[in-house]
DNA sequence: TTATTTGTATTATGTATTATAATACAAATA
DNA sequence: TATTTGTATTATAATACATAATACAAATAA
């Protein structure tokens, strides 16, 4: 698996790790029950230290994307929690997003469009014809 | 104008101070043409120093927010731009957004209703009755 | 013309975060 | 027993953040 990793990135390497392993999920590309690459692996794929993919496992792990299969390694999660703390926290970065929007002239429909685009690349019927 | 910092948040205080007043500008709190405190009065409304304030209404100027006037200080933008920059990255947050609620079980109609529901907190029309 | 107010620059210090490096540990399978 | 896996530990280095102090420059107010 290689990462398109932006060195001078403000985003620390290991959160750039974290997002995309995070959007592959959303996207159905990961699913529940597939293992994700070995730290090591990793690493060595996208040229960075394997503690810094290792801390990248570890936040994803504390925030339930994944577990950690001894022996086998890392295991997307197949319970989705609907935790309220992920809420709270969406519903900042949301507010966040929102404001700056409004700052920026986008009006809600325009939001709302943009979205819905995005949940329609993530439709999992992407199979052309019949669902 | 005193801001909720958190000092333990793992969100820089500059940053802090720049979404509160991003937030308050797309809350309509701060409108076009309105002044920010000095860096001085803010930084010492805050407990904080006045680098740290400085930098916040830094980043605010370049990425259009306000404006610096010099000798009155800085004023809330009234041109809105719309601008592709800022749509590109507001794409890619949504996108890590959206991914991680699908991955957190949150559907499309859920997450499109917590947006309308921030939306509204900023509808301009706040006056009871009519509008 | 001087005083004042404003944001910014500069230099410096200290702390925290990030990334790397090397080595080793421990669990669990092959 | 060997191997594979994530994690722990110690260490180093670079960067980011926040502060502190002083001063500058622009532009108004007095």
């Amino acid at each position: 698996m290689t990462i398109d990793l932006d060195m001078t990135s403000s985003i620390p390497i290991y959160l750039q790790i974290k997002n995309h392993i995070v959007i592959s999920i959303g996207k159905g590309e990961l699913k529940a029950g597939e293992y994700l690459p070995a730290v090591r692996q990793l690493a060595c794929d996208n040229g960075v230290n394997m503690m810094t993919v290792s801390k990248a496992y570890s936040v994803l792990r504390s925030e339930g994307y994944i577990e950690i299969d001894r022996r086998h390694g890392a295991k997307i999660s197949g319970t989705k929690l609907k935790n309220e703390e992920f809420k709270v926290r969406l519903s900042c970065e949301l507010l966040l997003l929102i404001a700056s929007s409004k700052a920026n002239g986008l009006d809600k429909n325009a939001f709302i469009q943009m979205c819905e685009n995005i949940f329609s690349t993530m439709n999992p019927q992407k199979v052309q014809g019949i669902v």
